[in-house]
DNA sequence: TATATCGATAAGCAGAGCTGATGGTGAGCT
DNA sequence: AGCTCACCATCAGCTCTGCTTATCGATATA
């Protein structure tokens, strides 16, 4: 296999540009010498001659003009690479695979896109929204790079971060504004509404009323928190929703809201990414942003919907 | 700069196909560390991963997956390159570009064409007709790579090699035939028609009946050696042509063409090319495949003619 | 003939790059 | 839980590449 180096070509494009030894030599920050041993080097690897050297002049032979055009497009292509490189270095650009579960997809994304967008105008985005154990299966195959999850997942081979935390609220039928607070205890005395198997939401909630092992027809499963309060509007039962989805949610719906007394339930929103990614330093930047979005949401959001505080 | 090598191209591609350092390293011919240390040494120029290491898998970035397709091109460009060395080593290919003089040309060039295409399929002849002095000066300024021309040139910096020989016949009209063949001395008392000046054929033809200083109207200069037998054929006066000619020009007039005695008038074409060249191998090839294709013709040129002995 | 220019060659040295051995880590089996 | 295996990273040592400076040889110029 006839075999050259890149800094071969770098040499004899510069020679060949210049037809002097010397100067091209000047060029490449090498002696004369060296760039004589490599170039004679090349031609010997090749096996034919590129120059034509006579005591008073250095020209391109035939060949050497063919091999000149090509070495040049290779070594355009080569610092188009490097540039590539050099782009991709810092600034997160490219593809990034994010998940997000469903029971935050719709309340966060917008402003994570706008920000993601806005701040690392090279990137390609690229969202999955879907249940947890998709979703880590996913990332720990690398067909993700990070994932917006509740925490903890405790997985090994994946590094967690808290973004924030968020309380649940009941929601229940507008006409029931006003009426005391239940408890946990007398949840359970009601007809509660929760997301399909598979959402972590819907385990969260029901181990907060101590539901685990309830009796399946005193349940009713949607699909997703939107239809939960739709059917809450029709008086169907109560169900529990995330904080950030109240602004959302409950606006075009006869519901009424409600926050828990302390001790209220609440989750943890994370991101988490394979501990081995070379994405992480800029990953963690990404969850910076993150946060930050889903604040200002926050925020956004209370002061639209007027939300009650319950203590 | 960011600079990074061929080789440690190769490496990162065989790695990314096969996604094991192992199998990877055997591929390249190299121990597992070496392309461990090249992928890092790679990595670290570019400044960011190309492959996510875990115990259980190797895999490509984002990064590494677009850096991958665009080293692929490069590798195929190079490769390719090393193939257009590869064909360029030993046969004979690519622009060779030949000089011929006009009284060589007409009678030679289909023989040479039709050989060297035969023989080289690769080459992409480009022919150049002129006086001598033009060549030699094209060729020393390395706008062509041989020429063929009348022996001896005796320019420093330019080699030359002999073809052949041919002897100069005359050309009288046509009732002239049977008449003595005349001699040096009797040419002179004929008007001879001769090529303009710059030709060397004209040269060696005055040279040979010592009429370097003739005066100029007993001259008549012609353009070609096919004006000059039409000439001929009109019963202006007399030419020399070589011998090589005559079948080509003596067929559509009437004419009649002579050998002289001993000693007869002659000259040696031959081939010259730079010192420098690195073609010298090559056209030291051509020079044999000319010089058959030049006995050939003579041969089927004689045949042809009926050509005349004189002696 | 003397001088300047320019590429090739020589000698010596620093460092790149390879090998074989070893370390560390996570997966899977018992 | 502990053992073993697979796999990549790291290390020490050696070889050879590739650079430098100095010098040579050839050629054009004055």
């Amino acid at each position: 296999m006839v075999s050259f180096t890149l800094k071969q070509l770098r040499y004899f494009e510069a020679l060949a540009r210049h037809r002097h030894f010397g100067h091209a030599a000047d060029v490449c920050a090498i002696s004369q010498p060296a760039l004589s041993m490599q170039i004679k080097e090349l031609e010997g690897s090749l096996g034919a001659a590129l120059f034509e050297r006579s005591a008073r002049s250095v020209r391109l032979t035939g060949f050497g003009e063919e091999f000149a055009a090509r070495a040049r497009e290779i070594l355009r292509a080569v610092d188009e690479l490097s540039e590539l490189a050099r782009a991709a270095r810092d600034r997160l650009s490219g593809r990034l695979r994010i998940g997000i579960i469903p029971t935050v997809a719709p309340y966060l994304l917008p402003a994570i896109i706008g920000e993601l967008s806005r701040l690392f105008p090279g990137l390609d985005l690229n969202l999955r929204e879907t249940i947890t154990p998709r979703l880590i299966r996913e990332l720990t195959e690398g067909r993700l790079d990070t994932a917006v999850v509740a925490l903890p997942i405790s997985e090994r081979g994946l590094a967690e971060v808290p973004l924030f935390s968020e309380e649940f609220v009941l929601v229940r039928p507008h006409g029931d504004a006003g009426k005391p607070v239940p408890d946990r205890e007398s949840l359970r005395e009601m007809r509660l509404l929760l997301l399909e198997e598979g959402h972590c939401f819907r385990d969260q909630a029901l181990s907060f009323c101590d539901l685990r092992h309830a009796r399946p027809r005193e349940l009713l499963d949607g699909s997703s928190l939107a239809t939960l309060v739709q059917m809450v509007g029709a008086g169907i039962g109560v169900t529990l929703i995330p904080e950030m989805a109240v602004a959302v949610e409950t606006r075009s719906a006869p519901v009424s809201v409600v926050r828990f007394a302390d001790p209220a339930p609440q989750r943890t929103i994370g991101m988490i990414w394979r501990n081995t990614s070379p994405l992480a330093r800029q990953l963690a930047e990404v969850a910076d942003v993150v946060r930050a979005a889903a604040a200002k949401t926050r925020d956004v959001g209370k002061a639209q919907a007027g939300m009650p505080g319950a203590g």
